[in-house]
DNA sequence: TCTATATTGATAGTATTACTATTATATTTG
DNA sequence: CAAATATAATAGTAATACTATCAATATAGA
């Protein structure tokens, strides 16, 4: 991806924190800091004692951005969402064809993150990470409508709603757009987690992308015009 | 499904309890109560004193048949996967041609679940919505290694490859067919939640069972005879 | 430059959780 | 009936998830 010069942010629902931490160096440092935590220990595991001493600060001074860790993780998570948004409408630029800008969405959605530097606070890998194995505690919680009533799901819905699109584009018929885009995305981090732990669950092979050409396979054939 | 009269007991890896709930009358109550307690509270706000209180019993009693509420839910988990197998089998039985095999698999695995009288002290609706909303609290954990190691996981696996065979026998030349079932075992699992709290990730029809036919779509496209 | 305001740090405290330990009392079994 | 076992009752500890208070410091506006 080309490096976008000017400065970008990418802009969050302000319910999710009681003061928006890109608004301060403390604010920042626990952005960056939560992420290496959480990815190092699970969400499970951190907790804001623990990141503050990481950052030499104090469990009050956190508690003035968010109001409790689960925030937290949906505002990392909401974070991630509205990139990945972002990163599929670049790829997305200046293509026209609809079968070409399916296969793109699927690679992004599906595929492997790479560092995007654009974004100097945030390491998307060991973010990906996070969200792929902690991200079901926000979705399937029982908070969650208290937290999709607020609009903090949006960028998730979002970003869901864009790549349905593209396969109603294609495929005006075809009946399931969301739920096949919603279980791509989240089948994938499921798969990529099982292929370091439950092997037995998956087909990876050593060195190829198994899981993006599972997804593809099933979008090819799934949406393929001979079955109209 | 019929009633099979004999005394059937679903059998269960020892390694996850300290003593076996199965027998005693108080293994008996912390097993049903807490199949009742998580499903009304959720997993993260279930505690062993909530339990106590609730089958006029303590802590300390509870804490002698598992070690902690994590592997208690494990044990709740490896029973639903293992009665799910059996389930599985049982509706195969007899059953020869490879496409119904495969078709009532899909059924038993993305299918609603309904109430099973062979198992007294089961509710299996009620853990069913446990298992779709808390067991990515296990396969995704950082615990995992820990626990598929001593063999915790291998009811779950048992069934994705019984169901992967039925797959292969009809189709030997596809590449993932464990990827397929373990997608669609979670999929179903996810959008079942999604249908009640986040409708715009699902394209459920009041009255339909959507994701059945989404995921049997899935299948008869992705497994043509036409694609081969 | 002075002052008001906001931000953070330091410290302390509470209720709850996730356990462990000890002892007393039933209950079962041999 | 004695011995072993299971459970109840009670207590206690370290950690978590907060809340409250106050002092120190930085900043911004008049």
């Amino acid at each position: 991806m080309e490096n976008l010069h000017s400065k970008l942010s990418i802009q969050i629902n302000n319910k999710v924190y009681l003061k928006d931490p890109e608004s301060s160096e403390l604010g920042k440092l626990i952005i960056s800091n939560s992420i290496d935590l959480i990815d190092e220990l699970g969400f499970d595991e951190f907790t804001f004692r623990k990141l503050a001493a990481e950052i030499s600060s104090t469990e009050a001074s956190i508690y003035r951005y968010f109001i409790n860790k689960h925030y937290l993780l949906v505002y990392l998570t909401m974070w991630y969402w509205s990139w990945q948004e972002y990163r599929l409408a670049i790829s997305l630029m200046n293509i026209d064809d609809a079968k070409e800008r399916l296969k793109r969405a699927v690679n992004c959605i599906a595929g492997q993150i790479v560092q995007d530097s654009t974004f100097s606070q945030v390491n998307e890998i060991k973010l990906a990470r996070i969200v792929s194995s902690e991200s079901d505690k926000i979705l399937l919680s029982k908070r969650i409508d208290e937290v999709n009533k607020i609009g903090l799901i949006k960028p998730y819905k979002d970003l869901v709603e864009r790549v349905a699109l593209l396969i109603t584009d294609l495929r005006p018929d075809y009946k399931y757009p969301h739920m096949l885009v919603s279980t791509i995305i989240e089948g994938a981090n499921h798969q990529r987690f099982y292929a370091e732990h439950l092997p037995r669950l998956t087909d990876v092979v050593e060195g190829e992308d198994t899981v993006t050409s599972f997804f593809t396979d099933i979008i090819n054939k799934t949406l393929h015009p001979d079955d109209k």
